[in-house]
DNA sequence: CGGCGGTTTGATGTGACTCAAAAAGAGTGG
DNA sequence: CCACTCTTTTTGAGTCACATCAAACCGCCG
């Protein structure tokens, strides 16, 4: 096991806590050439327009895919941790319509689409298990939606925390109701439609309430309970399920 | 050809303008066993944490997807119209994190989730233009959360009509810069964001000025490139060039 | 012609934005 | 270990876009 594997083997992990793969499509997954590159903070992995050729596995650090408006603002649609797959829609989507750009020192491994695409017609439970991301990722997109659509700026924040100690929580990084956010509060304001200082008073209040506790770029969630009931998190979208199984696929 | 294949044409017809299928999956994907049925406005074809078993293709009509919130708030994350596959993703994922319902009287053409999951297995490009749309779908959603992110009522009005008129286009049903969009100013305030008051008071202004005009259910875009200006359109994000060719596949 | 969804209008309230500047950290070099 | 700078967080005051509530109006259909 190379140090450039590890990301992937974070994403098998990942997957494979859904659906099980075979021994050989594990073993070809793991054998695709990767490169392995690390990037300071605030650095464009893929500007919006660009064409890719590669899809990345983040290792270390965190990144974020954004859109910029005409007016210059920013909303950034998703965040991505240790372990995911970044930008897995750039296989087949030629060319890009938003942006992806590291928050902090990151590690990114990379894997040709050309290799991804044939990985996954090789081995149809990959394509299957791609596919599967590409659908939560999209209930993702669908709650965001509503998040800055719907809720007001503690509920937006309140959600967004949650997600993230889930998220963070199923990699494997959180601990004591705590994780590391390596984000400022200006870039977490352009997650979720809000000004940073419109975002700083929610924390505040927040923390006032005793609902959240911060040190420097950790979180911890303090009240649990809480949180689910002010952000009305519900944890479907998440989909921890897993796909369809391949068993029940026979004629009903 | 009968009734209840038309829909399943206008699709194919629209994957098709991205990518050509080979004959015998075109072939495969039109003998697949479905289901018509007319549905009333404002009826519940799926409900939240429902587990459909079964896809669907819209016919005539206009279907929404939607979340609800606690409080009783409904955010509409996408609309979908003729020619357009309702709920793709459910062939993979179980539980439904969201709603779908109709807005007038509908015609949905149904197939069963085994059935596509087959089909998708047995001809590759059938599965692979099925995870492009799943991709587009995901597209439309980001640019959905910028819209209600970071724009303003104004511009979010016309951004949604843009994209209503762009897809209408696509769809054949368009003409002389005119759509129908049989949805109340309250369905298209909960796709918005904003309220129903607020909307209509948008509406005024985008026709005050000029840019659009109305009679009854129909929406004609008056002045196209001010329209395009004011959301800060770009229609990248609805990825007309259709997916990577298979051919450019190989190694590169 | 009355009832009914849908649209429009009006008055008032407020959550979030804007601009600006102070305070607190974090990193750097002497 | 302390000055110095740069970034990030915090505070304050004024303003605006959008929400809320409520009522009137309109077109459609039986």
């Amino acid at each position: 096991v190379t140090a450039s594997q590890t990301p992937i083997l974070s994403y098998l992990a990942k997957i494979e806590a859904r659906t099980a793969l075979p021994e050989d499509a594990r073993r070809a997954f793991l054998s695709l050439p990767t490169i392995s590159q690390t990037y300071r903070p605030y650095v464009d992995v893929v500007r919006e327009r660009d064409r890719p050729t590669r899809s990345c596995f983040v290792g270390t650090g965190l990144v974020s895919r954004y859109k910029t408006l005409r007016n210059g603002s920013r909303q950034i649609v998703s965040f991505h941790i240790p372990g995911d797959m970044v930008d897995l829609q750039s296989a087949l989507v030629v060319v890009a319509d938003h942006g992806i750009r590291t928050h902090c020192p990151t590690t990114l491994v990379s894997v040709a689409h050309s290799d991804l695409l044939e990985l996954a017609a090789a081995h149809p439970e990959v394509g299957r298990a791609f596919w599967f991301d590409t659908l939560v990722d999209a209930a993702i997109f669908r709650e965001w939606t509503v998040n800055v659509g719907r809720r007001n700026a503690r509920e937006r924040t309140s959600h967004l925390l949650l997600e993230f100690a889930l998220r963070f929580k199923a990699a494997g990084l959180y601990e004591d109701d705590t994780f590391e956010l390596p984000v400022t509060q200006a870039d977490l304001a352009d997650a979720l439609g809000i000004t940073a200082v419109h975002l700083n008073r929610t924390l505040q209040w927040l923390r006032k309430h005793r609902l959240i506790r911060t040190h420097s770029r950790s979180i911890t969630i303090e009240n649990w309970p809480e949180m689910v009931s002010l952000a009305g998190f519900e944890a479907v979208y998440l989909h921890p399920e897993g796909p369809r199984q391949i068993g029940k696929l026979g004629r009903a």
